[in-house]
DNA sequence: TGGTTAATTGGCTAATTTACCAAATAACCA
DNA sequence: TGGTTATTTGGTAAATTAGCCAATTAACCA
């Protein structure tokens, strides 16, 4: 694979790696219906706060979501809603394997 | 976050993780083409043939792509085709950084 | 200014991932 | 059967990732 070609998948990848995380899945999810601030996130997801920050930075970096600072509380949201097709393929992937193994079981 | 929610998201990330890397990409946009041989990729990509096969494994536990034996090859294909749609949506995360960092750059 | 809440950063450890090599399996052909 | 090609598996070292705690920064309010 030569230089060029390597270079454009490792960009993709390194937005589909920021993704590959359950918790940054679920704040893509809630971040889709609309904007919240890391506290409320932190509250969702029961983590420590310092790990919601972290994943909402590499979220940040790849370019997903982006950030607003409004008094103390910072505001993130979804930059690229396009993600959210992720999610119906990633079921439907889900789906199939479950098919299969259920077929399997017979 | 509940169990069950959280098991539903550990599940869509299990299967966007398999994708996380430059190599599976590459192997998936060339499975949308049509079938190859672990051969045929390792000989594309360059890496050891264990390397690859190693990715086709993680692919293939992901239920993205499917494998069949015929005489002494192995021929993997796509599964799922919905996986391109990631492609689009990656490279519109990738145009929308470049588009930012070239607005700053002024 | 001092206290409080919101968020990020640094440090640390444990777990996971990656890539290569060497060895094992599988199928084919002479 | 023996040799050859195709693929997978096991082992190992290096790199990356995740999560928590403690400390720091930022904004607000009394």
């Amino acid at each position: 694979m030569d230089t060029k070609t390597a270079g454009k998948y490792e960009r993709r990848a390194a937005v589909i790696k920021a993704l590959a995380h359950p918790s940054r899945l679920y704040i893509v999810d809630r971040l889709a219906e609309h904007e919240h601030c890391v506290n409320e996130l932190t509250a969702l997801i029961g983590s420590d706060m310092s790990t919601i920050s972290k994943h909402l930075s590499v979220l940040k970096n790849a370019g997903v979501v982006q950030d607003e600072r409004r008094g103390a509380s910072i505001y993130y949201s979804l930059r690229i809603p396009c993600i959210l097709n992720f999610f119906k393929c990633a079921d439907a992937v889900i789906q199939a394997i479950q098919k299969e193994q259920s077929a399997l079981a017979e």
